[in-house]
DNA sequence: TCTATATAATTAATGCTTGAAATAAAACTC
DNA sequence: GAGTTTTATTTCAAGCATTAATTATATAGA
């Protein structure tokens, strides 16, 4: 607690309080750009277009709790984004055999089809945004985030 | 569009994709430990410990939209969480002298000290969640995050 | 089996967030 | 200097998000 050794530390917490900022900040930024594409272009939102993107990853249905997972948002949450995808008709909900509590959530027909659309135009607003990392800096920076999400106490 | 350059520039595009879900990922698992703690410590949130801190940082105060500017949030959300920071008495809200359009927010004297206790705790969390990361590797990712930023069209 | 505990999902209250419309004042322009 | 445009902020409606409480069902133990 005294002399370089000190100040090292101090030095490096100050640190790694830019890199959070820095993390915040980018990431705001690249969401308000995907967000306001989004809206323009289909009339949706980020939201919506992440639960299609886990439902199209998981063609079967998830729960409502593995969805929540997932996204990493809570379960009520979950709850009013796929009330409005099922008025909308892209997502259905189905009964689970064995389980009344349970609930299945799938794409519908419709709902596949305009994921489709938008998962291409969407991976093509995201390469333009990062448009500057080549494949290394972009595996760097994964490998760091991995790293951070894993070390979680 | 045939043959290795296709399929690399697919796979950059696809990469460009992971680096974007990681960000993400990651963000919002640290905002959601911040979060949590943030409301355990002190019953407060992130957004209203932006602004304090963004006050804290132009000690004469900000306008609305010079805040909004920095935080990187609409206008209209700025009233709302200034709003309620100064119906707990931690900032207040100035006349501007020869614009009366504008309105300038400051910290009260309970509000820096406030903020003064939670920054202090804040930076230790984030130095907990990032434990992981070394001086170098924090500074290879915020280049990297800062030349995203910066390439914005 | 009865009861206690755990799990799946929804509901409710509150706060954050956006985009668009409204208000008000300042700055231009003719 | 009257009318137009721009700027600063707020208001509003809708959707997103969290936590806590509730409902309903399933599981485990006595």
């Amino acid at each position: 607690m005294n002399g370089p050794d000190y100040v090292a530390q101090d030095g490096l917490s100050k640190q790694r309080l830019r890199l959070w900022v820095n993390l915040l900040r980018t990431t705001r930024s690249i969401e308000a750009d995907l967000r306001e594409e989004m809206r323009r272009a289909y009339g949706s939102t980020l939201p919506r277009f992440d639960v299609l993107s886990a439902l199209e990853r998981h063609g079967d249905g998830l729960l409502m709790g593995e969805l929540s997972r997932h996204l990493m948002v809570s379960n009520g949450n979950v709850t009013g984004i796929v009330e409005r995808l099922v008025a909308d008709g892209l997502v259905e909900r189905l009964a689970v055999e064995g389980d009344r509590r349970a609930i299945l959530v799938r794409l519908t027909p419709a709902g596949a089809a305009a994921f489709g659309v938008m998962a291409g135009q969407h991976e093509d607003w995201v390469d333009r945004r990062l448009a500057g990392i080549g494949r290394d800096e972009a595996q760097a920076v994964i490998d760091s985030l991995s790293r951070i999400r894993e070390d979680r106490p």
